[in-house]
DNA sequence: ATTAACTGTGTCCCAGGGACACTGTTTCTT
DNA sequence: AAGAAACAGTGTCCCTGGGACACAGTTAAT
């Protein structure tokens, strides 16, 4: 595994490659990865396979396989495609407004990018873009008190809101999409049940029209925070 | 869709089914969804085959679709008969400490399952078990000035930090698993590129022995919530 | 000019999900 | 009691998808 790892490794880490003899390649990892985020944007990562992605780019199969070791490492090559650059560190910005940047654009990404919840569960290897997000979160925590694995949990705490608001938000998306009669689904089943589900009945009955779920909990994160640095300076 | 929705339903919600006329199951839901369950628990999710099922119960592949309509259906059985229930509660436990419980829980489960992290992403149909958590969370905030999306946002807050965080413990395990290794290749990682990744460098150089992600998130959060009870009281 | 390395392709295999027709069994109805 | 209807489990077939492998064509180094 190891051995497959350390590809993946290559793959996102190392040099764009560096060909010697034989004939030009007519493929790039990025056109892969551009016709495999495509196809990933328009049906879901369920609909990305070998076949289709060579397809869109008008090759066969089996070249793909000169390019990429299989696909977990096609799938890492999207993410890191699709994983745009976080939000530039502005001089003068508060750590709570950097983070706030932050988890915004996130869930912009996700949002634009749904298949990217499935693309990212379970252990994997990260590539530099990825690795620049996490980066970029524990740089806007520095100086602040904090130890070193306080500001990384802080950042996967913030990660995990931001995920699982993303993952209510599709499941909840009036699109066209086949998971849009879920919501159509609970709601009802939750007040034919009300008996079991008193409390939870209760809280759906009262719907406000706004989305406010990725602010509200990003608040609450945050004020946990600023209590802690506040205690910590004092 | 809505027709799999619905046949998903009746599974999970509907009654354990009333034979009429020809012969007896010899099967059931509840002991194909604890094959099934034994399998992911033994070799993850993706070892879940309906074959391996069926063998395991010393039946053919097709006899299963006489009792589930499609593999989906299946998982979210599956994720139904794995989802323990919430812990009770305990009049005269504060909001805090219950859904410290619910929290501490969760993590255990998902330590003892770690493919129902994969087994619920995306978009699906909750079953009762897994409803009867989210109520239990959502009941332990009654009464304490919050509105129904506002309790019910911290839910999915809560739901979603113990699945980050479980998601990073497994990739940690120093288990047999393949991916042991990926720990052990990040950090490296991360090193051999400090000039990029600087403050990322210097947050994994202290490492405190105990993993206390799980608890320094929760108090965050906690934190966080007690600051917006206090404001709403007063 | 020759050779070695490399690219893209066709063919093959296997596993997994699911459709369907078929046989056997049980219970309801007449 | 006897037929009929509904249901259980099976074997066979098809499709899709991932991947191995040998092959032919292409290019650069020697």
């Amino acid at each position: 595994m190891s051995e497959e790892a350390n590809e993946a490794v290559r793959l996102l880490w190392g040099p764009p490659a560096r060909p010697s003899r034989g004939p030009k390649p007519a493929l790039s990892l990025g056109r892969i990865a551009a016709a495999g985020v495509a196809i990933a944007d328009a049906e879901g990562l369920g609909a990305v396979s070998m076949q289709k992605v060579a397809g869109l780019l008008d090759f066969t199969k089996m070249s793909l396989y000169r390019y990429v070791p299989g696909k977990a490492e096609l799938v890492a090559l999207m993410v890191e495609a699709a994983v745009g650059e976080p939000p530039p560190a502005v001089d003068g910005l508060g750590w709570r407004e950097q983070l706030t940047a932050c988890s915004d654009q996130l869930a912009r990404m996700l949002a634009e990018h749904p298949w990217l919840l499935d693309a990212t569960v379970g252990p994997r290897v990260m590539g530099p873009k990825e690795l620049g997000w996490l980066e970029r979160v524990v740089a806007a925590l520095d100086g602040h008190g904090l130890t070193g694995p306080e500001r990384m949990d802080t950042a996967v705490l913030l990660a995990g809101h931001v995920r699982g608001i993303a993952e209510q938000a599709r499941a909840a998306r009036p699109d066209g999409s086949p998971e849009a009669k879920l919501l159509a689904v609970l709601g009802p089943l939750v007040h034919q049940h009300a008996d079991r589900f008193p409390a939870l009945a209760a809280a759906m009955a009262t719907q406000d029209g706004r989305d406010q779920a990725l602010d509200f909990g990003l608040e609450r994160i945050l004020d946990g925070l600023e209590a802690l640095i506040t205690r910590r300076a004092g």
